[in-house]
DNA sequence: TTCCTGATAA
DNA sequence: TTATCGGGAA
């Protein structure tokens, strides 16, 4: 077996092996693609958790739209999403998002969702605050484009099973999966959906828990 | 105390 | 390469 093909199939038995003990994770949690757009800023280094605790109090005054946001100061942003944490920075960051939307898609998110993906991309990454991650996150699950989302649980995890080296950077990592997998959306959000759950659970940063882990302990070598 | 579905400026 | 932003929960 070449090594291409023998990548191949590590990923696949891991996507296997986690589907099957992690069930369905249902992911983006939001009612609307522009609340995962809000979402993707705001759970940037921060647990969920206080990400829709931030969620509700923007749900509560209704402010989960491209027009209700825009109109608020970033002062006001920043007291509504107070418990997402970096308050001050996000509010800033979104209202880069907001600005760049109101320019470049008439101020229509669902122009930035269904735009050419390499084009979306771009945008995404020109607006401060908006780095490869939450632009990915962005297209993958409002866009539902077929982009592999790599965030700090994915290098860890795969760093952990040898399948990269320590210096392999973002675009290295994501083209990992995006080479070796079928470029389906689907699959994507699910299986990024999963590695989050291994890390959450399992492969966490201190004092991981190998011996339970649904990816077996004989696959990694050096926790 | 540590960690959390990062990104930027210094 | 490192410092900074930060509230919430374990």
């Amino acid at each position: 077996m070449g090594r291409r093909q023998a990548v191949a199939s590590q990923l696949e038995e891991m996507f296997a092996r986690l589907q099957a003990h992690f069930g369905p994770q249902r992911w983006w949690p939001a009612e609307t693609p522009f609340e995962v757009l809000v979402g993707a800023v705001l759970t940037q280094n921060t647990s969920w958790n206080n990400v829709t605790i931030a969620i509700q109090r923007l749900r509560q005054a209704e402010l989960l739209s491209y027009h209700r946001l825009a109109s608020l100061s970033e002062a006001e942003m920043a007291a509504f999403i107070k418990p997402a944490g970096y308050y001050n920075v996000k509010a800033r960051r979104l209202a880069n998002l907001l600005r760049m939307i109101g320019e470049m898609y008439q101020g229509e998110p669902e122009r930035l969702f269904s735009d050419d993906l390499s084009k979306a991309r771009r945008r995404l990454l020109e607006v401060k605050g908006i780095g490869e991650e939450t632009a990915d996150s962005i297209l993958l699950y409002a866009g539902e484009h077929p982009v592999f989302v790599v965030d700090a649980y994915t290098y860890r995890i795969c760093y952990r099973h040898r399948l990269i080296g320590e210096e392999c950077d973002y675009g290295e990592l994501q083209e990992l999966f995006m080479v070796h997998l079928p470029a389906d959306p689907q699959l994507f959000n699910e299986f990024h959906a999963l590695l989050v759950a291994t890390g959450k659970h399992y492969c966490k940063k201190t004092k991981p828990l190998c011996a339970k882990c649904p990816l077996g302990e004989e696959m990694q070598l050096n926790p």
